[in-house]
DNA sequence: TAGATTGTTAATCGATTAACAATC
DNA sequence: TAGATTGTTAATCGATTAACAATC
């Protein structure tokens, strides 16, 4: 009988794990911060960034302990720093490639939204199957055909694809991006997809939203 | 000095507390026995059920287990038998009058989204500010001007309002349907908005789960 | 009956919040 | 200095998972 692997020393032993929801909130805590640098303000305690945003404020400053030490005691934090402070955990101050497959509806509303180009987000591509959108141009960006998907992801290098098409298309997409090597996949269709465990997965489902929704309509 | 609360029997003592992310997942259920259902797949257990959505099989039979006894020891759930007890549970097995303001790109996404239709959901109305759009129909919904919102939402008796307009709007904009009787708000808006406690609120930001993303991209 | 899977408890894991000494 | 707010620890709360007796 082996011993359980309870003494392995897994991949990195120092750098502490940062849980997801922390993650999500810094994405939040940034665009705070762009709204209140744009209105000139230069520092924020806790307290008031959290009552922004509906949450605890020890719960701003624990998620910000998790990467240094950004305020100044008796004062509160400087926007215009801790903004840059979270951008750089984030990754949002270098460019990010984005590939979107799917225009539709959906895909045509993603590229009309200003917080996805806003940041550092660049759209390097859009594919679709439909001949009436192959060659058109959206926001800046052309639609090519996803006959030589895997190859023009490749080529233009993108980190993240958006999904953004049927769901019975979604796995065999996900198969040929996985090859050109993108590294994450923001997936909006409402399917379960594989793929290798490197591959960071971000489920978005506007169905189980509504649906659960209706849960608390009880009176 | 008073004692803190701790005997209060507050709210509801015997109904015990659902936790959110219980509803969530049921909503996944629902949708997953479904498609089984529609394959001919007349039993399933927790252990396949699971496998399915990639998780873990004792959360889906602890899931479950808030709110009775559906499976058979040995056999595991009748998928027809469980489904309807998910929806009376989501109370999606009624109709639920779902009210959309916005009709972008995001708007007519919902509204060409088959999940969105499916189910119990039946979008009683559609509201729009620009002249394009106002009396064209879109998915068989006609589009109404916002200008007498309120009552229409009044008049129309929808439950559920799914915000998709700019953030400008948002908060004057839930003001009204907030008097207008409505229960549940699903906003896209990537903009906090306020309203009174009984009425839930589900935030989906698209920006948000890119820009998170972009942290899991390093090497 | 033998085999399989449920429902449920206990253990673990993760996230939130309160509290306060340290610090500006 | 007095007042305010941070960073951080400990306490609480909530969610997930393992394990297994009960049951078909």
């Amino acid at each position: 009988m082996t011993d359980s692997p309870k003494n392995d020393v897994s991949v990195a032993a120092d750098e502490k794990k940062i849980p997801k929801a922390v993650i999500k909130r810094l994405s939040l805590y940034s665009r705070m911060l762009q709204e209140l640098e744009h209105k000139n303000i230069t520092k924020i305690s806790s307290k008031e960034l959290s009552d922004l945003l509906g949450m605890n404020p020890a719960k701003v400053r624990k998620d910000l302990a998790y990467f240094g030490q950004f305020g100044v005691p008796g004062l509160g934090y400087y926007v215009s720093e801790l903004k840059a402070q979270i951008k750089r955990i984030l990754r949002t101050d270098r460019e990010i490639r984005v590939a979107l497959i799917g225009v539709g509806h959906l895909g045509q509303a993603l590229l009309a939204y200003g917080g996805f180009l806003r940041q550092s987000f660049r759209v390097v591509a859009a594919f679709d199957t439909s001949p009436d959108k192959i060659g058109r141009t959206f926001n800046g960006v052309k639609v090519m055909s996803t006959e030589h998907l895997e190859d023009q992801i490749r080529t233009l290098g993108a980190d993240i694809v958006v999904l953004a098409i049927p769901a019975e298309n979604a796995q065999a997409t996900v198969d040929q991006v996985v090859r050109a090597g993108i590294r994450a996949i923001l997936n909006f269709v409402p399917a379960r997809i594989v793929c290798p465990e490197a591959i960071k997965v971000h489920y978005v489902d506007l169905g189980i939203e509504l649906e659960s929704l209706s849960y608390y309509l009880k009176d």
